[in-house]
RNA sequence: CGCGGAGUGGAGCAGUUCGGUAGCUCGUCGGGCUCAUAACCCGAAGGUCGUUGGUUCAAAUCCAGCCUCCGCAA
């Protein structure tokens, strides 16, 4: 199969590897464009781009797929593909565009949708303490996520489980799921079902705004959100003046401590009182240094017990 | 040229302001105590202080360039 592909992040870059490797052949690639990124507001090419560029691909970058419409249409006319497959691409594709594949526009989605329809479905899973996701694979339309799905699969979210975990997981398992999408699309196997719009949820994009710990707030809730914000935006506290990152967390305690929320109960290994409960930080990273394990954070910066972490 | 922090034995840090042969916590190795231990006691190994050059009798410490890492902001 003649096949047009459009991505830009990580997440995309399994299944444009998955695509390339397979029978099917990659006739062009759509991804954002460069981007000033990190330190130095360097230029950075995205994920997709670097694949692409390596296996010889055609990279496309449009600021936007409206503005020159009629270039790019003509442009992906003229490949002619029998499926266009979208990952994480980021750009809203015009009804033109959807309508050129005879196959259609197969979107792979990080839910399992109508659940979290939207830009961060696998963190939003993980903040709510849901036990289970999944990938939806569906035939695009002009909505937001809102296509008919073709293929979905479950899998659990893990008690300690990050976002960065989950996505690395979900991102390989879209890429199966995606050859089979295509294979059953190809011989005509599959049925698209319509989604039950009134399931529906929105998985809005995270924000720095969201990475302050509550730790007057219940366990579970402050573990969740520390697991669901790593590795970005990162759940942040603030321990002796200093901003302080948290990674990773385990719960330790699901009974209400006598301290205060935010106080340092056991100085060994920054376990955290909360409201009803204690969860122990296990991996952290302090202001201007890297990302370690609780352990090593306290060799070199000790902590008083009783310390109370404060809300940024 | 967006703003800022950092690079010191295997790990995490102090020491840099006021230059004068390197320190803490932990780990490792050896020994001891103990029914036993991740606990305790004694001892040992291990560092061209990121790199290059400069100033100086003398540089981890002062000056300049370079490399790498990180926070903020986008």
């Amino acid at each position: 199969m003649n096949i047009v592909f459009m991505g830009t992040p990580d997440f995309a870059v399994p299944a444009l590897r998955a695509l390339i490797d397979s029978k099917h052949s990659v006739s062009a690639v759509f991804t954002q464009p460069d981007k000033p990124k990190g330190r130095g507001h360097k230029l950075t090419p995205p994920p997709v781009k670097l694949l692409a560029e390596e296996n010889k691909i055609a990279v496309y970058q449009p600021n936007s797929l409206k503005k020159d419409a009629d270039e790019y249409i003509k442009l992906i006319k003229d490949i002619n593909p029998d499926i266009i497959v979208v990952a994480a691409y980021g750009k809203i594709l015009p009804k033109e565009v959807l309508e050129i594949p005879r196959l259609g526009c197969v979107n792979i989605h990080g839910s399992l949708l109508p659940k979290y329809r939207g830009a961060a479905p696998i963190q939003w899973a993980v903040l709510n303490g849901d036990e289970e996701t999944g990938i939806t694979t569906m035939l695009m339309d002009e909505g937001i996520d809102t296509g008919d799905i073709l293929l979905a699969e479950k899998t659990a979210i893990g008690e300690n489980e990050t976002s960065s975990e989950l996505f690395e997981r979900l991102s390989l398992m879209g890429a199966e799921l995606l050859l089979k999408t295509i294979d059953a699309l190809q011989s005509g196997e599959i049925t698209p079902k319509k989604q039950d719009n009134t399931q529906a949820t929105y998985a809005q994009m995270l924000s720095k705004d969201l990475s302050r710990i509550d730790f007057n707030s219940p366990v579970n809730k402050v573990h969740k959100k520390i697991c669901g914000l790593s590795d970005w935006p990162c759940a942040v506290t603030e321990l002796n003046g200093k901003r302080l990152k948290v990674y990773r967390s385990e719960i330790v305690s699901d009974t209400k401590p006598d301290a205060v929320p935010g106080e340092i109960i056991n100085e060994n290994n920054l376990t955290v009182a909360c409201i009803d409960g204690c969860v122990r930080l296990v991996e952290v990273q302090a202001e201007g240094s890297k990302r370690m394990s609780a352990e090593d954070y306290l060799r070199g910066r000790p902590v008083l017990r009783g310390t109370i972490l404060n809300n940024l």
